[in-house]
DNA sequence: ATTATATTGTTCCATGTGGAGCTAAATGGA
DNA sequence: TCCATTTAGCTCCACATGGAACAATATAAT
């Protein structure tokens, strides 16, 4: 039994090959980052969060990436610890807390992140430059409907 | 903050968009598998293994799908105990279990597989035909070569 | 034939993760 | 002002899951 014949013969072509890609990508990247790295994917998700802005809620994390609260809280803690993150009370609403990540944060950010944009390209390199434009311009239509999956 | 941003922010635009709509698409249906059917992740896989083939050895799974030998092992062990798949010992490896789906697994197999070919047919509503058909092919391409990312 | 090695499937253990409920704080209404 | 409701974040708990070690069996080597 080969697994190309599975993937065949499926009434789901497209997500099968989408959760297939996930499987036997991120799967073994996100082991080699806690092997290495020490991060864990919820912290993962909050540090590139951090990256991108500053002075964030825990709150928008979970609502931007669905996840529960927990998870969230976990990571936020745990990072925080490593010194990879900065907690500070909120002046206005003192049940939150802003987020900031820190130098040496983004330095770990910035490695796991190379991480993974090295096994894109070794992912990609059977695809023409054209081709990965299609292929990168078909997901976004996708991905960019998601809320409209549920209706 | 909105997710799209984050989503244009990325050095590796493809494989995150890969990532994104698995979270959005397949979890959420594991969970409502597991509340309508009483099945996990592993099972369906055991499932969908065997709906295909029959006469399978939980080793052929394992090396198909790269999961760990426990994890098919519980799998099976509790499909077994619902009555979704039978074991027989195998006649030359007395070590070796031969494994087929039952009649009242195929069923519940199907209702499951019904259920997520349905979830595709909503997530591409928003591409054309044609569109559908280049993004099942580029994605194929880059499914095929897996074997080829680690070298 | 006998011993060493490899393989199959299992159990034990540690840990990641989500759901439910909790506390503290803010907001809205009488 | 005072109480009910909502919200932010955390803790408890149950469970899925992978790694390592293990027992039973098969295979290879001498």
């Amino acid at each position: 039994m080969k697994l190309i014949d599975i993937l065949d013969a499926t009434p789901f072509p497209i997500g099968y090959r989408i959760a297939f890609i996930t499987n036997f990508l991120r799967e073994p990247l996100l082991r080699q980052m806690e092997k290495d790295h020490g991060i864990i994917r919820p912290e993962l998700t909050v540090l590139m969060c951090l990256s991108f802005r500053s002075d964030v809620h825990a709150r928008d994390i979970c609502e931007v990436t669905e996840q529960p609260s927990n998870t969230v809280s976990r990571a936020v803690a745990s990072l925080e610890k490593k010194g990879l993150i900065q907690r500070a009370k909120d002046r206005i609403d003192s049940r939150r807390q802003v987020l900031n990540i820190t130098a040496e944060g983004q330095v770990i950010h910035d490695k796991i992140i190379q991480l993974f944009a090295d096994a894109e390209i070794a992912m990609l390199k059977g695809l023409s430059p054209a081709e990965q434009d299609q292929l990168q311009s078909l997901l976004d239509k996708v991905a960019r409907s998601v809320g409209d999956w549920k209706q």
